[in-house]
RNA sequence: GGGCCUAUAGCUCAGUCUCGGUUAGAGCGCACGCCUGAUAAGCGUGAGGUCGUUGGUUCAAUUCCAACUAGGCCCA
């Protein structure tokens, strides 16, 4: 007979082997038929809300890994408060407007977009941004994320760009916008002011100039030894295009100032402590220092320009440093932003004679018209002429250069529109609501605190076509700016019909409301302004274009979460925008991570060739695959990607995935409703796993609640690796393959399996989406929502647990490794094979006696041997005497009875029945109540 | 150059912060073996760490402090 037939074997169709490429999709499928994300929504209705608004990326390009991580750890964010309890909607949403969308439309323009109107170009901008939305919705889909993809927030869209209208009129009104010239980053090639964020820093070569700035103000009775020499100041610098705008030579106060004689009468004033490394650079080999002067003995004093005939004041500033140069610093507060302040502080004019194009004005003498980056030399030449050129060469450093153009920018002052940081206290406000925000990880508080801090005022206006317009008119007659609440009420409500498009297509006539008369002289006949508004305006409003807007949300948003870059991105315009406009901050809690980065820890760039796609992960791994990377890493810090780390996430996947198919293979006969043993009437065992099951869902839901996803991922496999496949379910297989069907050991069995499949499938589900809703798929028994997505985490059992049983189980599974180490040693002596074929005698001390005797009978199960036989510890001979459980000697011995064909127990009762002669008593009686 | 952050086995993470103190844990991977009734599965045993480096505080530091190195983000 064919014991194997008389057992209860596990059974499922639920495949081993995940097949996660092609199987995805068809899930996809499935969530789209049943309309899942409306489904939740509707099953959620009436809950406590979480709200967690997501942060638009810009609709450009292909989503790289890090957008992926982004909105996968948003997704598990959601899922899991979903599955809390709470109804948590997510409407996505993504940033249209902007320079990057406007330079690739540019580019594929070409000559063309010369005979363009500006409403043509923002239509090619706008289809641009279309088609990349549609690009990234379904590779956001792809993932797995749920959302209201059907209606996520577009920048663009006609009524966001009236909120922005109106936002940007709050500010307007309140007096907390400015029009000053400052100097500015500017990009001479695109023609246009840049932001902070629109530059990046890369190598340049650059002219490295020492020049003269002979001193006017008398030093002789300061120094009577300089009396009658030629006294310079040496300045350095490497933008020689900027010396004509020169008005002044800044010192540090705390520095010491030598003036050297270098021969011919000459004296040179540098700082004392770059003396001989100017010298050298010089080629200066004899020089004496005359006399030593503390900066502040110099202050306010003057030279003279080399170049012209104006003065150059000497002044005080605190970041002058002994890293390079002269330690006397060329200052140009026209052309730089250091530069500017010190201005400020010592009442000089922002002088900036160059044009939009990066030429300088007509009354610059020896340099009009002249571009800038050109005029180096010019200027070089020119003071080489008259003898102020003291040393030149060509130096390599990092310089500013424009994000999308890649050419070098300059430092120019121009008329701009600036949200003040100090007029309505908008960096104080700030500053105190910062305070009252949730900032995860912490040091998120200090990041931002001190960039708000430290921060300018922001400029906000930019000089480009594919943005929302700052709808400011001028008086045609005096040229004074006009911006009334009528204003941007009839502009705005134009702007929510039709479009931004309206500023640039519509006349003034038609754009401003009938009657309207300027303030100042009380002409009638205006200009717009034709800037437009800086992009981060635009998504730094969307908690009033979105959160405010929609009846199912609310604001602030419980959430923010972006990469840490955002402490300067989105959060922090976002911040400005609403401490600005409703004195609070937009968000409850700010969650941040890390980039990612190679195996290595390594930034991820193209020129390092180290770049992994979303795309390709997906099609040789999987979308679950990648979504268990994004919870398994700890987002604080770094978040690595590597082949390796791949390999192993597979690993740990096929894990979970198979230990879930072996409960849904044992269940397969059991339905809980008929089926389920009480609590009360289950083996101790069976409560052991209900309890370590509690332990599970308690910490795991913790972790969720936490936002430590790597512990939900942690845990979760090591239950499944340590408490259930080593352990439990490798002991109960016995009993669910031998037992009768029915029996209540098996059925206790069964129901702690359903039960933990039930909590399982649930707590990996906001991970583990797609394999989770596959297993849900298979479970039966209960009417279930049609997706465990639409399901909530099973709540902590107290009946379940019980610590004094663990303790007491503890001692066990401490005994239980030591006899796995001596069967280990049988093994490798060839003397056993399989467990079963161990006979084990156990060696106690009267004090481990007394724990285990409660469990004599379940010992030979619990060890998966054949028998075991406890005695005192003096009376087992030989064995192995325990370092870790005191009082422990374990033996191991191949059985001496014979082996049962159907149990591959070794049982003395083997061979007692004629009628079954390789069957043990247990399966003979087992076997009667089968055949009958 | 400045601000913020990170550094524990090949990989992913615990522990250290709020108590500094006996042999620093887990899983994966690896090596070796078992099983063939979870089977392109399952089980066992084992080898892997001067807790980034150097100083300091202390009777004692992976843990506290500082500097440095490497890496990341932001800014200049």
């Amino acid at each position: 007979m064919n014991y194997k037939d008389t057992l209860n074997l596990p059974k499922t169709a639920f495949p081993m082997k995940a097949n996660l490429v092609k199987k995805e999709p068809e899930m996809l499928e499935r969530w789209e038929s049943i309309d899942l994300y409306k489904l939740i929504r509707q099953s959620s209705k009436g809950r406590k809300r979480f709200h967690l608004h997501d942060g638009p990326p810009y609709a450009n390009g292909h989503i790289h890994m890090g957008t992926a991580f982004n909105k996968v750890l948003k997704d598990i964010i959601i899922k899991s408060r979903q599955m809390a309890g709470f109804d948590a909607p997510y409407v996505p949403g993504w940033d249209c407007h902007g320079l990057p969308i406007e330079h690739r439309v540019d580019g594929e323009l070409g000559a063309r977009k010369k005979e363009m109107s500006q409403a043509e170009i923002r239509g090619f901008c706008r289809r641009y941004a279309e088609k990349y939305i549609d690009i990234q919705r379904n590779e956001f889909k792809r993932l797995g994320v749920l959302g209201e993809w059907d209606n996520p927030y577009l920048t663009m869209n006609y009524p966001y760009e009236a909120t922005i209208v109106r936002e940007f009129g709050k500010f307007a009104l309140n007096g907390s916008l400015v029009r000053s010239k400052k100097p500015i980053y500017w990009c001479i090639s695109c023609k246009t002011a840049l932001a902070e964020a629109e530059v990046e820093y890369d190598e340049h070569s650059s002219p490295s100039i020492f020049v003269k700035f002979p001193m006017i103000s008398d030093l002789d009775q300061l120094a009577p030894v300089l009396k009658g020499k030629q006294v310079s100041m040496i300045i350095w610098t490497t933008t020689p295009w900027t010396i004509p705008a020169n008005l002044a030579i800044a010192l540090h106060p705390g520095l010491k100032y030598a003036a050297v004689e270098t021969g011919d009468n000459e004296v040179m004033i540098l700082a004392e402590g770059l003396l001989d490394l100017c010298m050298d650079t010089f080629g200066i080999e004899t020089y004496e220092v005359l006399k030593l002067f503390k900066a502040a003995e110099l202050e306010n004093l003057e030279a003279r320009h080399p170049l012209y005939d104006r003065p150059s004041k000497i002044v005080l500033a605190p970041y002058v440093t002994l890293e390079a140069g002269t330690g006397c610093v060329h200052t140009a507060p026209g052309h730089g932003r250091e530069d500017y302040e010190t201005g400020l502080k010592y009442h000089l004019e922002t002088y900036s004679p160059v044009d939009d194009l990066g030429c300088f004005t007509p009354d610059v003498e020896y340099f009009a018209g002249m571009e800038v980056f050109e005029a180096n030399e010019a200027v070089k030449d020119k003071l080489s002429e008259v003898d102020a050129l003291i040393k030149e060469e060509e130096i390599t450093h990092e310089y500013p250069h424009c994000w999308r153009c890649k050419k070098p920018v300059i430092f120019r002052s121009t008329k701009q529109w600036f949200i003040s940081m100090e007029k309505n206290d908008l960096r104080k406000n700030a500053l105190d609501a910062i305070r009252k925000v949730s900032w995860i990880p912490s040091w998120g508080e200090e990041r931002i605190f001190k960039m708000i801090a430290n921060r300018p005022d922001w400029c906000v206006s930019r000089q480009r076509s594919w943005g929302v317009p700052i709808t400011v008119f001028f008086c045609n007659e005096c040229d004074e700016p006009v911006i009334t609440q009528e204003i941007i009420d009839h502009v705005s409500n134009m702007v929510e019909q039709s479009g931004a498009d309206i500023w640039f297509t519509k006349s003034e006539k038609e754009l401003v409301p009938p009657g309207t008369r300027c303030p100042n002289c009380g002409a009638d006949r205006f200009r717009k302004e034709t800037d437009i508004l800086d992009v981060w305006f635009d998504s730094g409003v969307s908690y009033a274009a979105v959160m405010e807007n929609r009846e199912y949300l609310d604001s602030p948003a419980d959430l923010y979460l972006e990469g840490s870059d955002q402490h300067r991105g989105w959060f922090h315009s976002s911040l400005l925008c609403s401490v600005g406009t409703r004195k609070e901050a937009p968000y409850k809690g700010v969650l941040t991570h890390g980039f990612v980065v190679d195996g290595a820890g390594k930034a991820m760039h193209k020129s390092s060739g180290n770049v992994i796609a979303p795309e390709e992960l997906i099609k040789s791994y999987g979308a679950e695959i990648l979504r268990l990377w994004v919870a398994g890493e700890d987002y604080r810090d770094n978040i690595r990607l590597s082949k390796e780390i791949l390999q192993r996430l597979t690993e740990a996947y096929r894990r979970i995935r198979n230990t879930c198919r072996y409960l849904l293979g044992n269940l397969n006969d059991f339905d809980w409703e008929t089926d389920q043993v009480p609590y009360t009437e289950m083996e101790e065992l069976d409560r052991w796993a209900l309890n370590q099951l509690q332990g599970l869902n308690g910490r795991v839901l913790k972790a969720y609640k936490d936002f430590n996803f790597h512990l939900v991922y942690h845990n979760l496999h090591n239950f499944c690796v340590l408490d259930l496949s080593s352990f439990y379910l490798d002991i109960i297989k016995d009993r669910l393959y031998t037992s009768p069907k029915k029996s209540a050991a098996r059925r206790s069995a069964q129901s702690v399996m359903h039960e933990i499949l039930e909590t399982l499938v649930r707590l990996m589900a906001p991970v583990l989406s797609f394999t989770a809703d596959e297993i849900w798929q298979y479970m039966t028994g209960k009417e279930r929502p049609l997706s465990v997505h639409a399901d909530l985490f099973l709540p902590l059992n107290e009946e379940y647990r019980d610590t004094e049983l663990a303790e007491r189980w503890e001692g066990i599974i401490s005994v239980r490794k030591e006899v796995t180490k001596v069967l280990e040693i049988a093994r490798k002596e060839k003397r056993i094979g399989h467990s079963l074929d161990a006979s084990v005698e156990l060696g106690l001390s009267s004090e481990l006696a007394e724990k285990l005797a409660p469990y004599v009978d379940q010992l030979r199960s619990i060890f998966i041997v054949s028998s075991v036989d406890l005695a005192e510890i003096d009376q087992v001979e030989g064995g192995f005497e325990s370092e870790t459980v005191p009082g422990l000697k374990v033996k191991a011995s191949p059985s001496s009875d014979p082996k049962c064909e159907r149990c591959w127990i070794h049982d003395p009762s083997v061979g007692d029945d004629k009628n079954h002669p390789n069957t043990c008593k247990r399966c003979r009686n087992v076997l009667d109540e089968i055949m009958h």
